[in-house]
RNA sequence: CGGGGUGUAGCUCAGCCUGGUUAGAGCGCGCGCUUUGGGAGCGCGAGGCCCCCGGUUCGAAUCCGGGCACCCCGACCA
């Protein structure tokens, strides 16, 4: 491909929204365009890449023994209602009608329509197991679009979907697909490690999430140093700090005047937040629900909403505070009436604890459970934080960051239920099928490709991911020699099977190093007069320093050593 | 949906507070010349519903009101 014929506009500075390195070199480089919050065109150059990554997960996943099938994006909504997730999906779910006023929405995953397929052909034991997989457009009307193709609002997905007579086959499905994972991670140049995870709204058991560890991700990872323990924020567990050890005494009630917090408690009765315990109050598809945990730790929403298998949770707001009669400030289950109590086991645990009295300015010391309040519920629900102790090995977990690349889970009978994947086994028996969920985020992948892959100069693309092996350049091409060992190191190139893109254009040659930079082709070959009086051309790896002058001759197999040198 | 911010040329931004020439700069773009090893130089030129609607005013990019869009931080996800 020469420049002078491509759809390219290099810039040389970034938009101002752009904050992620990943964004500002994807705007840079020309390989996208924003057209409105969350949504972006390819380019040509861009689109290559695009291609590249998508053939790395299909080989990958075909290798795997998965079956590609291409599915709907437009959906009957009665798909939705019948697996229930319509209302889980909420405001997330794209939502149109036809000319009929029927209503549909735009798939936002396809765990429905898969199995709506997979219901209607498999019938036997003899027809599993089996691995179907897409890579197609999902559309989600996210609350916040962000981070260039972090975030987006239509998105490609390859999710692949594997069912199983049963969950030891399970196992064995979805190791085959965390392996393929494991590969497709490697060969796009993205550095990921395997963490326990919550399976979200989709639901399911067994979980992990691949993570792309970086000070820009959204995630909170938290991770053992000492046993390799990591889970994301939502699912990690931990060791609760120890209770203050005591038998319990009488309870009496303390005036706390203008002692709303813990941190207030704290300070005014000289006693540590652990003595303590917090009242949070939400609200659980539209039922108001207390929670009593210990005043040292959070409450973890996602374990909480799983915990009361709740398809919406909220915070109460002061209004629904009041509603619902409770003393913000000097709350707790004592006494308490007419919703539900969900305990994390800290609360429970500690004896003669400093709580609410319900009554503004009071509190209640010496509170214990069983003798002076009962929880409905004891589920732990605390939130696992930084030096919070590993649940294994009891050494302090750390917290980072990172984006998560992509999810692999258990879901078990929940959709083959709903949706009807059914097959008779060896007795004749009618069983559902057992399903796991494996996914990616293609363009979130890209973006995370090249924030593992730059520099200060520009992308610095893994050889199986780039758009064009060899980035060409020739300086002053109106010279016959120059032109002439332009042409015959592409014929070169092509011949060897290899992809270049020619900068042909009558640009300097400041303008067409930086381009090359920017665009961070693995090799660069540069033809000038002054190289070919030394006999050759200059080749320059894009991830080192320096270049050599190689006779043309060389080209090919020099380039090659600098693309199987520039892997993921 | 809460909190913060920004909308002026393709991009980065001045101008706005304190209303008043023909709305500016750099980069980019076109033409000509010069140039060809790290975004080079000179000259000429094109390019603006100053986000939208309404108001105040003799007069609005500028002041007021209301919208909309986009970005960032939180709650949700690949």
């Amino acid at each position: 491909m020469r420049m002078s014929r491509l759809l390219l506009k290099t810039l040389r500075e970034a938009p101002a929204d752009a904050d992620l390195p990943s964004h500002k070199l994807l705007i840079r480089a020309g390989l996208i365009s924003q057209l409105a919050a969350g949504l972006y065109s390819f380019t040509p150059l861009g689109w290559k890449v695009f291609r590249r990554l998508e053939s790395i997960i299909r080989e990958e996943m075909d290798r795997a023994g998965a079956q590609e099938v291409h599915l709907p994006a437009l959906h009957p909504i009665e798909l939705w209602e019948k697996s229930g997730r319509a209302a889980a999906m909420g405001e997330t779910l794209f939502r149109l009608s036809d000319r009929k006023e029927h209503g549909f929405a735009l798939g936002p995953t396809h765990e429905e329509v898969i199995s709506d397929l997979a219901g209607r052909t498999i019938q036997s034991y003899r027809d599993l197991p089996v691995t179907l997989y897409q890579i197609q457009t999902k559309f989600r009307d996210e609350p916040r679009p962000r981070g260039g193709l972090i975030r987006l609002r239509e998105f490609t997905m390859k999710d692949a979907y594997s069912f199983d007579t049963g969950w030891d086959t399970l196992d064995a499905s979805y190791d085959l697909a965390f392996q393929a994972y494991v590969r497709i991670f490697q060969r796009a140049g993205v550095p990921v490690i395997p963490v326990a995870a919550d399976s979200g709204a989709i639901g399911g058991k067994d979980s992990q999430e691949f993570i792309f560890l970086t000070p820009n991700g959204e995630d909170e990872i938290l991770l053992c140093p000492s046993c390799g323990y990591a889970a994301n924020a939502e699912k990690a567990e931990f060791r609760r700090p120890a209770p203050v050890a005591g038998e319990p005494l009488p309870m009496e009630r303390i005036a706390t005047p203008g002692q709303r917090t813990i941190d207030d408690l704290v300070a005014a009765l000289g006693i540590e937040a652990r003595q303590t315990c917090k009242a949070v109050f939400f609200r659980a598809d539209g039922q108001p629900v207390f929670v009593a945990i210990r005043g040292d730790l959070d409450v973890n929403e996602v374990k909480l909403k799983n915990t009361l298998k709740a398809k919406a949770l909220e915070a109460m707001d002061e209004r629904m505070v009041r509603a619902a009669g409770l003393v913000a400030g000097s709350a707790s289950a004592v006494g308490l009436q007419g919703m539900t109590i969900v305990a994390d086991p800290s609360a429970v645990e500690a004896p003669n604890l400093v709580a609410g009295a319900n009554e503004d300015g009071f509190h209640l010391r010496n509170v214990n459970h069983g003798r002076d309040w009962q929880a409905n519920i004891v589920a732990e629900i605390a939130l696992a934080r930084a030096g919070d102790a590993c649940a294994t090995c009891g050494t302090p977990l750390e917290v980072k960051r990172g984006m998560e690349m992509g999810h692999v889970f258990k879901l078990g009978t929940i959709y083959s239920e709903s949706m009807g994947v059914y097959y008779l086994d060896e007795q004749g028996e009618r069983k559902p099928a057992v399903m796991g969920c494996y996914g990616i985020g293609v363009e979130r992948m890209l973006a995370a490709c090249i924030e593992a892959n730059h520099d200060d100069n520009g992308i610095t693309w893994p050889a199986g991911v780039a758009p064009y092996d060899v980035h060409l350049v020739g300086l002053n091409l109106d010279q016959a020699p120059v032109a002439a060992a332009v042409a015959n190191i592409e014929a070169a190139l092509l011949d060897a099977g290899l992809t270049c893109l020619i900068d042909d254009r009558a640009e300097s040659a400041g303008v067409k190093f930086k381009d090359a930079d920017l665009l961070g082709m693995p090799a660069r070959v540069t033809v000038s007069p002054r190289a070919l009086e030394k006999g050759g051309v200059e080749v320059k790896a894009r991830r080192a320093p320096g270049f050599e002058v190689v006779p043309i001759a060389d080209v090919v197999a020099r380039v090659r050593d600098i693309l199987g040198a520039s892997g993921a």
